[in-house]
DNA sequence: GTCCATGTTCTTTA
DNA sequence: CTAAAGAACATGGA
């Protein structure tokens, strides 16, 4: 579930209760979602203190008051939250932390694509701008040295941090671009376009507290609405909200993919 | 039983 | 080197 707009309300929402806190019990209950190779949770992370959470493309980001960082990964049906310890432990919980103030933290994901992994002082990520601080040349200088369909390069996190296929489909439809193009045939005005376009709909799913298509939750266990406005992710045959004509699905770099093909033109 | 799914990474193939 | 295509990971819902 998790792109960059829920695992911001994730950020949001765990903060307050999280920054300043010390971890006082682990619980770990299961060791293949940890790298590298089951780091020791406990030796690492038994009465660390967290200073700082953030979000960096897709991942949550703790910063410990050794200075040290780890993040956890929501994969596909990843749910990060604080309860009380007297909540039902739901299944496939594979992490809890018991914080001084009596609060837990904990990690569920039934698919296990997501996991927990340590970062230490390590800074360098490989990853692509921040899209919601990003200039559009920025975008350009990753889009115009490939040929491959501008879709496929949105969801590449070396392009662009944490766009996923949601939010590309979506960010495509409000800039008028046809997700086939190929990225590098884009015109600078394209890319600006794309660029504001891609700001805004990240912005408008945070402010609606992310899309909730099955398992997504914040961090207080409450799911988003911004599935209800998609204009064309999961909608193939569905009229266009702009324009009435039926949108249509094809899959493209192995990702299902959704268009209109009255606003998007192959034409720049 | 089948197909599909919000993500990432690796392998194979061209 | 580029990149497309496929598979893999694991689980559950339609």
């Amino acid at each position: 579930m998790p792109e960059l707009p829920e695992v911001q309300v994730v950020v949001d929402t765990l903060r307050p209760r999280l920054l300043g806190r010390q971890i006082e019990a682990i619980h770990a209950l299961r060791t293949d979602m940890v790298m590298p190779a089951a780091f020791d949770l406990r030796s690492r992370l038994l009465g660390a203190l967290v200073i700082e959470l953030r979000r960096r493309a897709k991942r949550i980001v703790f910063e410990l008051q050794s200075r040290d960082r780890f993040y956890i990964h929501l994969g596909m049906t990843g749910q990060l939250t604080i309860d009380a310890p007297g909540q039902p432990v739901k299944p496939h919980t594979h992490f809890i932390a018991t914080l001084d103030s009596g609060e837990q933290l904990r990690f569920v994901d039934p698919r296990r694509f997501g996991g927990i992994f340590w970062l230490g002082s390590e800074t360098a990520d490989g990853m692509g701008p921040e899209p919601l601080s990003m200039r559009a040349v920025a975008l350009a200088a990753n889009l115009t040295r490939t040929r491959r369909s501008i879709k496929t390069a949105l969801l590449d996190q070396r392009v662009v941090a944490g766009i996923g296929n949601i939010y590309a489909d979506e960010s495509l439809h409000v800039a008028g671009i046809h997700p086939l193009t190929p990225a590098c045939d884009l015109s600078p005005r394209q890319i600006a376009s794309l660029t504001t376009a891609i700001k805004k709909v990240l912005r408008r799913a945070i402010r609606a507290g992310g899309s909730t298509l099955r398992d997504y939750v914040n961090g207080r266990g409450e799911r988003g609405s911004f599935q209800l406005r998609h204009k064309v992710y999961d909608r193939a045959g569905l009229p266009c909200r702009t324009c009435g004509t039926p949108i249509e699905r094809a899959v493209v770099g192995g990702r299902s993919t959704h268009w209109c093909a009255r606003c998007q033109s192959m034409q720049p």
